[in-house]
DNA sequence: ATAATATACTACAAAAGAGTAGTAATTATA
DNA sequence: TATAATTACTACTCTTTTGTAGTATATTAT
């Protein structure tokens, strides 16, 4: 019951650029400051720069930052670009189709926190993340 | 943002002792019943065994049976008899120290689903899942 | 006793997730 | 133009989860 560590590491990261847009920064800079595996991030950023929540700029002076405005990255772009996009539409005893009128065992139980987890997935963007509060990334 | 194969198995196995609990079942039974990988199952209902959540009885006429009452049977033993007990206490993103005090970015949006997830796990007894509705397992 | 039907145990295999290594391609700047 | 800094690409390795195979051991109906 948790997300990926790549669905972690992408938050984080792209959190991390929102917050510090000023200017772009390196895989290397995002490894030291984030503490993330430097190669597994070079790999999670190409992926993202494809999905297009990041803009990449090679050579000397390149760097990445957020390819959208941050009001309009929500964490639930952030899991499609990963390919976890559906998962909390899945059923929870893995069942390919379940719904009210065929539901599994766990359905009703399981209505609420997904409705809560859906919430959040949906409405929560990157801006809204660094609002108010001193936040680990 | 999703149960292992393996607690998935377990509850609903637990549910059709619990459903069908006239008497007790072989692994080859629950195994065609519910469609589950048989030798997965029998090693699975060892550690339930184990565990405490059920009885087996060796040799022809043998089988497995819930070994409590369905209703002091809740959603989180089960969690825990597999290992996955406190995957929901786990902090979103990973971090091993992430309190309201000292929070990850992501921290106030899961205090919520959270909250859910953990009653939903804490409330819900095999006695309780089988009531008032048909549903799968 | 014997045969049949069970669970229990040990070891391995396959698949997926996470992480590493090396190198090619690109680009600003000296 | 040469160099240093950077992303992109290819191909592994390691670990965990899921699943399989074979055999030993226990129980009971006949």
């Amino acid at each position: 019951m948790h997300f990926s560590k790549t669905t972690e590491y992408a938050i984080r990261v792209l959190a991390y650029l929102h917050r510090h847009d000023e200017t772009s920064h390196s895989v290397n800079v995002l490894h030291q400051e984030l503490d993330l595996p430097y190669k597994y991030l070079t790999k999670l950023m190409t992926e993202l720069v494809k999905k297009g929540l990041v803009n990449a700029s090679r050579g000397r002076e390149g760097g990445l930052s957020l390819a959208r405005d941050a009001h309009e990255i929500y964490l639930c772009d952030i899991l499609e670009a990963i390919g976890e996009s559906m998962e909390h539409e899945r059923c929870i005893l893995g069942f390919e189709k379940c719904d009210a009128s065929n539901p599994c065992a766990l359905h009703d139980q399981w209505v609420k926190p997904k409705e809560l987890i859906e919430t959040m997935l949906t409405t929560t963007s990157l801006a809204s993340l660094l609002q108010n509060r001193e936040t680990k990334l």
